[in-house]
DNA sequence: AATGAATGAGGATTCATTCAT
DNA sequence: AATGAATGAATCCTCATTCAT
């Protein structure tokens, strides 16, 4: 009991409730993200999130200093989690950098979808909720989606500059790219094509580097 | 007083008061547009759009139901118009009918991005306040894109017949190409790259026939 | 019936509803004036200026902007009913103009405490509750005082070119004339001393020009 | 372990404590009185008095019941500091006991200014976010005023007792002393018209014991 | 004693919708 | 048909107070 000094008990118990803060912080997004998924944004009430996390609604407020202040937390995380998984899987495929067809660009859609295949709250939220703000949130929700096409345009423009794809506008390609994937993973949510996520990857993989016309 | 039997008054009049009633649902929905491209559904009042439209709000009532049947209407309004472009520019085309280059494929994205570039609101309305709606909307909007989808899949589907495109999951290819038309189209809202439209949908056709790697 | 063109018809009808609606906002106000005295702004809520007004809570937003706006436009009725009654005594004392003792100072304050003596609800919104709006309202009711005090000045600087009354400080006079009247109107709401009102006019007349040295 | 029956450290430790306790309260008095002066009863929190305290908030709660509770005790330890201000100063001047102009009357409103020259805070205290409590308060709020006009009223007592000033309604002379004072300290708060606060009370016991009238 | 997380009552405000005129 | 006043459900957020630790 003694042996510790008060100073150090007293940091320690500082220390325990700050990562319980952060676990509260945690459960509160994971329930959040629950339920402006299913529910979308304006759909969501403070009191559905404080229902589904099992806390009180006032609480809520002792973690985010507003609803829309818990959704922009609510991106970021989501964002970090995607770029670090794409970042994850191109660090691991990097080590064999050989040609480009099994390579980084390859990978990089691959890693996405994913993804997106194993949060698909996420999908709904990054790709369909995110416009609910509406311009409020445009800048912040425009920063994410340009930070993911900067990853694929650095992919893309190292593939250029090995000559391994044609010259063209990089960021527009980019945000193809971006484009089909996000509006892919969102189909997956509502229709069922019977493809694997892996094949959809692949397809757009050969859409983009062969295109439909016969060689 | 007439002349005119009392059943054939009414039914005149009846007449009359339809094409007003028409007429006043065509003023109200093009005063909608306008205010829902500008602000969003949510960020949307009946006041508001009573007001663009020159009229009370009690009024709309009239001639909608909901706020949210008036949006559906608006939707399919502009559908109908979206579809009604491409097939006339099809229909122009159809007859030179040669060719796959420079023929319904070209001219489907083409026409879509001319409709788009001339209607900059419909692009919002279709793409981006449709998901405000949530899961309420989403067979509506799902019924427009899919039947969006439709017409491409049918030009893509001919062009396959004639051996123009090689083969391959002819819906998931339109809904890719649907799926870029629809977000380089959202893109040009906010985005200026300085590329033209006709560039852009060139872009994409060149994108989806050849690919990007080299021949 | 008919014999009226439409024009005027519309004209007449909006002639009305407008003082309708003008009689709307009295209702509102006299019923926001016997709540607001009763309870302060702060312990009044607008439902239940609206219960008091015999309309919905929502309804008091078809009148005013916010409860504050309301309260605002309170203050100013009551100014203004004030400033009315008083010019409206000096002007029909005016006539007399001799000397000092009977004319206006002795009666803008008599006309004071008679307004206030008639309108106890009054007293308690410009003199008490009026703080409770703090420094958002402060610059507000602090043109309401000032004005009040204008008045006195003017009356006062006017005995002092003739000679009635000594030199002096006249608006830190009036200010002080202004903040007695005020202070007593205030007493006579909580404490029965068993003076009239008029009593304590001339109390506060007597005591200001003469003081209590013996002469 | 201690050579100290236990029952006597107890007693002692609780001394010791209720010393600390008294401190404690002290110190958020204090604070509270720093924020309460700046922010007005309804415009601070708890957590406000906390901070400026440097204590947790939930820790308030330990020396006082309520937050009005709070508020009452700050009023009631103002309260006493002006009063033995004010009976300082009249103890002090009483010895030279002589006649009434440099004497305690003259004395009291001094001393009054003085108290509140140098604890601006203290007039809004009193004479400002008082008011905000409304009835609840209204009671106690109106013993201290009363206590007040107590005291000058003992004070004008003794002056008619010796034929200094002429005979009148005590108590009203008093109440109108004291909200003269009142308010011009409170006038000091917001307008700065270049006067020394010994002129302004100067000011009120000239004007008071002489009135405006020419002599 | 002290902390600060948790609670939930309370209230202003918005706005779709209704309805008397 | 048109108007616009009236309604009240819905919801965000604040903050005094409680309480487990």
């Amino acid at each position: 009991m003694p042996a510790v000094p008060a100073g150090r008990t007293r940091a320690l118990r500082r220390a325990v409730s700050d990562e319980e803060k952060s676990q509260r912080r945690e459960q509160i997004l994971a329930a959040a993200k629950r339920v402006f998924a299913r529910n979308g944004f304006q759909g969501t009430t403070i009191a559905d999130v404080a229902r589904a996390a099992g806390l009180s609604y006032g609480s809520i407020y002792w973690y985010f200093d507003s609803k829309e202040a818990l959704f922009h937390a609510l991106m970021e995380h989501q964002e970090a989690a995607l770029r670090d998984h794409i970042a994850d899987v191109l660090e691991a495929t990097a080590t064999d950098g050989e040609g480009f067809g099994p390579s980084a660009f390859r990978e990089a859609v691959r890693a996405t979808f994913e993804f997106f295949e194993s949060d698909k709250a996420a999908v709904r939220l990054l790709f369909r909720d995110s416009y609910a703000l509406g311009d409020r949130f445009e800048r912040h929700l425009h920063g994410i989606y340009e930070r993911f096409i900067d990853d694929l345009e650095a992919v893309l423009g190292e593939a250029q500059a090995r000559g391994e794809i044609v010259e063209g506008p990089t960021r527009l390609l980019a945000f193809s790219v971006a484009a089909l994937i996000a509006q892919l993973a969102l189909r997956r949510l509502t229709t069922d094509d019977g493809l694997d996520a892996g094949v959809v990857a692949d397809f757009v993989v050969s859409l983009t580097l062969d295109g439909l016309r016969p060689r």
